[in-house]
DNA sequence: CCGTATCTATCGAACGATCGATAGGCAGAT
DNA sequence: ATCTGCCTATCGATCGTTCGATAGATACGG
């Protein structure tokens, strides 16, 4: 008597496993890691929770791949944007806009690796903030590249970098896909509020 | 045998109180709501666990307690920083750097605060909520009335709240009191950014 | 000043529930 | 006959919570 999911043969089982992740990702966003039992997980694909073991060789290595899928989608979207533009101001522009973006889209996954750091494994902890900072440094590379052309007026890259990242990933938090300003609209805004305020002239 | 806390009688209770509020503030900064044990926080203080609930129902009462004292505090300062000031910007000034001095100062439980609104039972989530929704109206009025006196443009006064909010208190993610910058020095930093990003005047 | 009752602050032991993880079996497709 | 995908059953550990007991301080009546 199994449930609604699956007959299995082959193809099926991507299905499952991708099933499976994304009811991890949902339920670890609104309750936290810890607070997600993986027989919550396994009951909402219609699984027994030790058939999760047959994808996923423990509760905290499905966080990893979370993490590690969603850094990599966003590290390869971000840069991609960065390639695209010419100067400093495109640049920086294109990389929040590409940012907020992936956040508002895949705001669940995004949100999950924000907040869910701590529930990592020393070693795992190691490895996903190093892909952070990577992942921040091509911020504050642009940043410095375009305070030293005289276009951004930055006193503290870092900081600015820790604010903006902030600010933008914020949005995972708080946005509804049908909310009042659509998503072009609020990209548009957070850049133009972030780019004022680091650009040079004006008192 | 009982160690370090306590002798018994009047006084050190409210000691034994005060010190149960800070392990379970820094447990649960460090771990999560479900990742810290009853067990753990007793542990931390030299108590057996069972004495945790001589001073608290539940622990659930415990992390209410912590939102509600520190939610109370950060309103009471902010509204006292943005009642010295005359106009808009110095209103805002002011808030700002209230709110992040205290999220730096008390940055395990503002922290908590933030990341844990999850964890909280129905009820509780909605009196959270309801006193985030007060504060964060706070800067909304500051915004909108300099807006109205043209000192800010800003296109929407509470997408701009949200984007301070997060800048803001994401410094209680990332702050440690010895850093390479001073607290006065990020403060003005992140005041200036974000002033310049919503003064009227330049492009 | 003495005995007795009450209160304060803690303990150790136990509760049922739930957790992540494992072992072994079984049905169906290849 | 094997492999794939899932099951049932169970493990030991740990969770939050409750319980009765108790040592020591305090208050009170004679």
């Amino acid at each position: 008597m199994q449930s609604a999911s699956a007959a299995a043969t082959g193809e099926p089982a991507r299905i499952t496993e991708q099933s499976i992740y994304n009811a991890a990702v949902r339920l670890i966003f609104e309750r936290g890691y810890h607070g997600t039992s993986l027989r919550a997980v396994a009951g909402e694909v219609g699984l027994q929770m030790s058939s999760l073991y047959y994808y996923f060789p423990s509760k905290q290595d499905l966080l990893m791949q979370i993490m590690r899928r969603t850094m990599s989608d966003l590290m390869a979207t971000v840069e991609r944007a960065i390639a695209k533009a010419a100067d400093p101001e495109g640049r920086l522009r294109a990389a929040i806009r590409a940012h907020i973006l992936f956040h508002a889209k895949r705001r669940e996954e995004a949100f999950v690796v924000d907040a869910e750091l701590r529930a990592l494994a020393p070693a795992n902890y190691a490895a996903v903030v190093a892909t952070r900072d990577r992942y921040e440094r091509l911020f504050a590379e642009v940043l410095r590249d375009g305070a030293e052309q005289g276009q951004f007026r930055v006193p503290d890259a870092k900081l600015a970098v820790f604010a903006l990242m902030a600010m933008c990933t914020g949005v995972a938090v708080w946005y509804r896909p049908h909310g009042r300003l659509s998503l072009e609209r609020v990209a548009d805004i957070y850049t133009d509020l972030f780019l004022r305020g680091v650009l040079a002239g004006g008192a």
